[in-house]
DNA sequence: TGTAGAATCGTTTTT
DNA sequence: CGATTCTACA
């Protein structure tokens, strides 16, 4: 108002849309637009299944960008290397490639980075090797042996098991004591060489430059804790965090996340408890609900709506979620009303499942659905075997994922430790895998030789106090690693090739096969810059081209199905690697108690509730088509042919929400 | 050191 | 049953 009591002027708004170039109220929903615009401070998420996150996420970081944040400035962790790259992609999509400069990738990838410039603080050098499972497990066995828990007066757990108790041990942020006591109450008189056990497994890997995955994040949150200096320059540069999958990661992530934001507070965290899925890995959805607690004056909003599934297909999935015991409530609608309801199949028994499968997926193929948007998901890894089997016979391909992993195999572990010892030369975890392939040396000479080039220092130094007659093995293994030094990765594996190949061709006969794999890791180097982002990124994010992969690649196959483009395939997938995942038609197999839920979880609460989460997560993944199957007749390995019960999850559901199908056996001679 | 055969287990999911 | 682990022997 003016002096004379008379408006001069009204004050208006600037409105966003001169401000910005994306239209966010008419690209989002009420919900997402008011996520996607809150940019200051804690905020928490809690976006149901389909729920359009990502997309939501996408806008925001536009939003942030938009708003004169610069890219760099924000980090984005995700749960797979994929999805990070899909949301950065989709993001400079929707704006510019600017939002290719921000930071992403899983908390493994970034602590990765973040150790090998600051890892030097707590005694890590910047040339540090990760150990993947496999790895871990040898050192585990190896000191088991040296500690002489060999003797088998007791039962001792198994290298797997012992690891899972440590891991969790540390995942969990908890003593090693309670970990055996509350899961492994078997060992509980094996405590104290345990707990040694333990000890010693963390000094191997540190007086070796080894760290596994634990590690990882144990490092980086050591490293903030112990280095408030560093903690601060980290949340200078990274001023905006967003996290995915918040309900999936453990007491060590959420640490890691409020030491980020300890000062700036602008963490946005997003994930939806009905989907946590993974807390045999130290998971704790309980982390959604402390949120506010750690944070508050943070805010919380819910997305509702979902946009991928039509409506029957959310009242069963409601219908799965609303037995469990613990959580938001959070009933998930959607505008499609009509779709086709899902369907209860039960089959005669495995074979019939499968081909059931397959003629139904032809099906569908008729119908217009392209391979890429059919899915089969299952608990286990090994359950998809007999349908592989059969969907190669029908000529249909397919791509797993999970199960067997490519850098897993012997042949590529193999060629992987020629590199990684030139990396690390303490890496001693490589250095044993490469001396035992040599004739005439074992464990025992292996050690022996690798304590020698531990303590000399250099390969030529070491090879002289080696003495005469272990010399000559050793010379040629030697004067590769000393010529590959400085070259390229593709070089690198070229010179590895040829020494190693009369190795490999004399431990398997399936030789060309694998050598073609090894091939295909040289192609995979060629995208790195140096050995250690080639090394740390194979082993952080193995690549998905998993096996077996079936199909019109492969030149045994014979005729392609008709109008089939080059590389369309179905998915085969556990349901943990469809997390985050959609298709127009999905089937869920073997869902019979025992299998799904999984025998081992049916006694402990918690873990079937977890295991009805995953049920939950399988049904979420439709769009259109959801079709449900078990076999009644299994066999089982100790009794024989049973007849199997149907998966307890299918008890609580209303016949109203599936229709029924049975599977009759044809007349006459099968056509296979 | 390397292998063959016996004993003994225990079954997921993944960065 | 199949993978892993241990033992016995060349």
């Amino acid at each position: 108002m003016g002096p004379d009591g008379l408006n001069y002027y009204t004050i208006k708004k600037r409105e966003p849309v001169s401000q910005f170039s994306i239209d966010y109220q008419e690209a989002l929903n009420a919900a997402q637009y008011e996520v996607a615009t809150s940019l200051q401070g804690p905020l928490l998420v809690v976006a149901g299944a389909g729920s359009g996150k990502t997309r939501t996420l996408i806008y925001r970081l536009a939003r942030l960008i938009e708003s004169g944040i610069p890219p760099e400035n924000i980090l984005l962790l995700t749960f797979t290397r994929k999805a990070a790259q899909e949301m950065l992609k989709r993001a400079a999509l929707l704006m510019d490639d600017r939002c290719e400069k921000i930071a992403g990738g899983t908390f493994h990838s970034v602590a990765n980075q973040i150790l090998r410039k600051h890892g030097g603080l707590i005694g890590l050098d910047p040339s540090f090797t990760i150990l993947d499972r496999p790895d871990s497990e040898e050192v585990i066995q190896l000191l088991r042996h040296t500690l002489g828990l060999s003797e088998k007066k007791r039962r001792f757990p198994k290298k797997g098991t012992i690891l899972e108790m440590i891991s969790a041990s540390r995942n969990r942020n908890l003593p090693l004591e309670e970990i055996v006591f509350s899961g492994y109450e078997h060992f509980s008189h094996e405590l104290e060489s345990l707990a040694r056990l333990k000890e010693l497994y963390a000094q191997y890997k540190e007086q070796k430059q080894l760290a596994d995955y634990d590690d990882l994040l144990v490092k980086w949150l050591e490293l903030m804790k112990r280095f408030p200096e560093v903690r601060d320059q980290l949340g200078r540069l990274y001023k905006y965090i967003m996290v995915d999958e918040y309900q999936d990661t453990n007491v060590l992530q959420s640490e890691i996340v409020k030491a980020l934001a300890f000062t700036h507070r602008h963490l946005m965290a997003v994930g939806d408890d009905a989907q946590s899925i993974y807390s045999f890995r130290g998971a704790s959805f309980q982390n959604m609900f402390d949120f506010s607690r750690d944070f508050p004056e943070s805010r919380l909003l819910t997305l509702r709506e979902n946009y991928r599934s039509h409506q029957k297909i959310l009242d069963l999935a409601n219908q799965v979620i609303e037995q469990a015991a613990l959580k938001h409530e959070k009933t998930l609608t959607s505008r499609k009303k009509e779709g086709p309801l899902p369907v209860l199949v039960q089959a005669p028994d495995e074979n019939l499942q499968s081909r059931f499968i397959c003629q139904k997926i032809l099906e569908l193929r008729e119908e217009g659905i392209p391979l890429e948007e059919i899915a089969v998901l299952f608990r286990s890894s090994y359950h998809s075997f007999d349908l592989e089997v059969e969907l190669a016979k029908y000529n249909i391909p397919f791509q797993k994922m999970g199960g067997m992993k490519f850098v897993e195999t012997a042949h590529i572990k193999d060629v992987l430790a020629y590199l990684r010892v030139v990396q690390n030369p303490k890496d001693a975890v490589g250095w044993s895998r490469i001396l035992l392939l040599l004739d005439g040396i074992g464990v025992k000479t292996g050690q022996r030789i690798i304590q020698i080039l531990l303590n000399a220092g250099n390969l030529s130094e070491g090879l002289e106090q080696m003495g005469q007659e272990k010399e000559k093995p050793l010379r040629p293994l030697f004067s590769l690693i000393e010529a590959i030094e400085p070259l390229a990765p593709p070089d690198q594996i070229a010179r590895v090739i040829d020494y190693y190949f009369p190795i490999l061709r004399e431990k398997y006969d399936d030789y060309p096969k694998r050598l073609k794999d090894i091939e295909h890791l040289k192609t995979l180097s060629e995208r790195h810059r140096s050995l250690d982002l080639f090394l740390a990124d194979i082993m952080l994010h193995p690549p998905d081209e998993n096996f077996p992969v079936f199909g019109p690649t492969d030149p045994q196959v014979g005729a392609k199905m008709t109008g089939e483009k080059e590389d369309e395939r179905m998915v085969l997938s556990t349901i943990h690697s469809a997390k985050g995942l959609e298709w127009q038609a999905v089937f869920i197999i073997w869902l019979l108690d025992g299998k799904f839920p999984s025998i081992h979880s049916i006694e402990k609460g918690e873990e079937l509730e977890e295991e009805r989460r995953l049920f939950y997560v399988a049904v979420t993944r439709a769009k259109e088509k959801l079709f449900l199957s078990y076999p009644i007749n299994i066999y089982d390995h100790r009794t024989g042919t049973v007849l199997s019960k149907p998966s307890r999850f299918l008890d609580s559901i209303p016949p109203e929400f599936l229709e029924e199908w049975t599977l009759v056996p044809e007349e006459g001679p099968a056509s296979f």
